[in-house]
DNA sequence: TAGATTGTTAATCGATTAACAATC
DNA sequence: TAGATTGTTAATCGATTAACAATC
């Protein structure tokens, strides 16, 4: 099987997306110079993911687009669907059971979960929402493999672990606990705040030092 | 000035979260053993990270919690408030405006704006949303440094620039984009989709493979 | 004391970069 | 051809880990 170091396999998403939009504007070609440039990485390390991604480049024109976006669908499996359950139907729920950029990756949310008897039964993007009493019977019945985690953190652990239990194999974790899964089980953990963290950093320490990068 | 690795400071966060919840059920000191099971890194290297923060633990007790998190606090500028205004009131744009967490690491919302007249005027988390037009105009009044945008991706690198040209420092950027900023200005890209890329990969792979883990 | 734990140095591992050959 | 670009190897850099001394 293929495989890329972890280092690369970060900056996946991230040639995805410059692929995607310079398609969108009809070019067919990019050099290692450019996708360096905009991620602002050396050009040398593009044109070694891109070795390890088995992807071959043309000398003087760069690396064909569209087959480079498509190894790395293939790569991650992006061309399957992958059928997922929002569980907490609150804001960040609504926002991912509604996104509609989703299903460009195959990401397809088939149902939402809450347990305020308030929204229970209301529609999110098209689902109407299902109290988390019934949560492990629709992953079983439906026989999901993917939950995304947008509830409280005070019920983070207990709906974790009727998820797993019911046959969940990996967890989008948007809440700030740091999850206990059985091996086996993946856990993907979003921690918005981290990402505020490093930009209060920034902030503090901009006027006096010198230009850092802590990407 | 302190300073620590790009590896450590992405550990932060994390670390963050547990003394949280550690210290929330009334725990006053934690093991480097301990914190190493949780976030499943090696003992030797917590204990590193606490040496490059200039923490000290106890022989046989381990680390204090509560001054261990006032450190960390200390170290990212927590405990001075950011004010923040929220470009693009759409859910997500929602969700980050009335996030009732945020106050915890000094991040204060001050204001939302979208481009939809059928938006501006109402009210999200407290705040009347107002047109992005003023902008720039309520950055400059209001000297902010930091705004998270949520717009959709084809105004994105048009609302960066506003907001640059205005004198922001930072953007916490939700969108897809790779913007393009002048040195000074520091993005944090959040990408979410990424997170869900290595969870497709991860069960497009785990029939077969061993349990790797590509955090 | 023995056991548990921190703190530090040196060794190892993994990721990035420099140098340069190959080629269209 | 000269110039632009890929592809690959070796050198370097940075992060993690092993080993172990220190100490409560």
């Amino acid at each position: 099987m293929d495989s890329i170091s972890k280092a690369a396999f970060r900056r996946l998403p991230r040639y995805h997306q410059i692929l995607n939009a310079y398609e969108a504007v009809g070019r067919e070609y990019i050099s290692s110079r450019e996708l360096s440039e905009i991620l602002e990485i050396n050009e040398t390390l593009v044109r070694k993911d891109m070795a390890d991604l088995k992807i071959r480049g043309r000398q003087n024109q760069g690396y064909g687009i569209s087959a480079l976006r498509a190894r790395i669908e293939d790569f991650l499996g992006l061309q399957e669907i992958t059928e997922a359950l929002v569980v907490g139907g609150g804001h960040l729920g609504t926002a991912l059971a509604t996104y509609p950029g989703f299903e460009h990756y195959g990401l397809k949310i088939v149902g939402v979960f809450d347990d305020d008897p308030q929204k229970i039964g209301t529609k999110i993007g098209g689902h109407s929402v299902l109290s988390v009493n019934r949560l492990a019977a629709v992953i079983q019945k439906k026989n999901i493999k993917l939950i995304i985690l947008t509830v409280p953190r005070h019920v983070a652990k207990e709906v974790t672990e009727v998820a797993v239990n019911a046959g969940v194999l990996a967890i989008w974790n948007f809440t700030p606990c740091e999850l206990n899964v059985p091996s086996g089980v993946k856990v993907r953990n979003e921690q918005i705040i981290g990402g505020f963290m490093a930009l209060s950093y920034y902030l503090k320490n901009v006027t006096g030092s010198p230009d850092d990068n802590g990407e």
